[in-house]
DNA sequence: TCAGTAAATGCAACCGTGTTGCATGTAGGG
DNA sequence: CCCTACATGCAACACGGTTGCATTTACTGA
């Protein structure tokens, strides 16, 4: 087994990451490699809530909340992170991609046990909108019951 | 361009709308039909902040802020309005087209205003799921900018 | 018209997200 | 190895939104 102290994470775009951090002069601190970190390998646009929980149960207890609230802000403002509300009002963020992988995505969200699931299946057309709107992104969501619940119907 | 009117609480949306509430059975009273009033009259969506304002400049003090929440809540849960939080992830309520129904539509959701806009363009087609689930309902969400926040975009 | 009833309101306290001020700690440059 | 700017930790705060409960009010039916 390899060392077992902190999980990590390294990948080829964190390390570039990393580095055009250190280029920028910005000061490389623990909390900021984890949390990029964190966020370079999470599936979905991640809350501040997301990220703490993740943190502690990675035993790192030390960092407080409000230095991941301004680590996430800080990424953003050096434009590694998107912020965006969610549909409920509270605020996400994801890793800035160079493709816009996460703007047109189809989910299904299962009714019964909570489930979300990325279809690849089928990008949805693009619409057509009334004169003068701006397309931003577009986000299908489907519900209904997963296939694991349909076969466990009591 | 000022449009300084005091609300009109008699339009025949408005009076439709009363309409259909008796019919449905909700009691009428007078935060609802203030703050259905205010909705309709509004230019654009508003928060609770806004409407509670409003309130207090017409004078009506005697409108609890809780009150506005769950009026506005209620709009949502019959129909009437829609809710959706802005690009600072403060809810906002529009009035709803009164002739859209809910199954299954387009959702046109401005990340600037807030607004929410229902697309009369076709309807998704139904999508092809994994093997073994069950299709609910889908809603698509398109995020964008509206007209009026383009044209006043600074 | 008027009492009865279910539901809506008002009030107070509460929760969660997000922010600010300030003392302390630390990364990175000399 | 020290210095300094800046990032962190901590406490307190701001604000949107919710909940519990007593009181009031809109509709119903005699």
């Amino acid at each position: 087994m390899k060392r077992t102290t902190t999980p990590t994470i390294e990948s080829d775009a964190f390390l570039a990451a990393v580095q055009s951090l250190r280029a920028v002069g910005a000061k490389l601190t623990t909390p900021r490699r984890l949390i990029l970190g964190l966020l370079q390998a999470a599936p979905a646009p991640q809350t501040h809530r997301d990220v703490l929980e993740r943190l502690h149960a990675l035993q790192l207890t030390g960092i407080d909340r409000v230095t991941v609230y301004r680590v996430l802000d800080w990424l953003v403002e050096q434009g590694l992170a998107h912020k965006a509300a969610d549909s409920q009002g509270i605020f996400r963020f994801s890793l800035a991609q160079p493709s816009m992988v996460h703007e047109s995505h189809v989910h299904f969200r299962c009714t019964r046990c909570g489930g979300v699931f990325c279809l690849k299946d089928a990008p949805p057309q693009r619409p057509r909108l009334p004169k003068g709107f701006r397309l931003g992104g577009m986000t299908v969501d489907i519900r209904g019951e997963c296939a694991q619940c349909v076969a466990t119907e009591q």
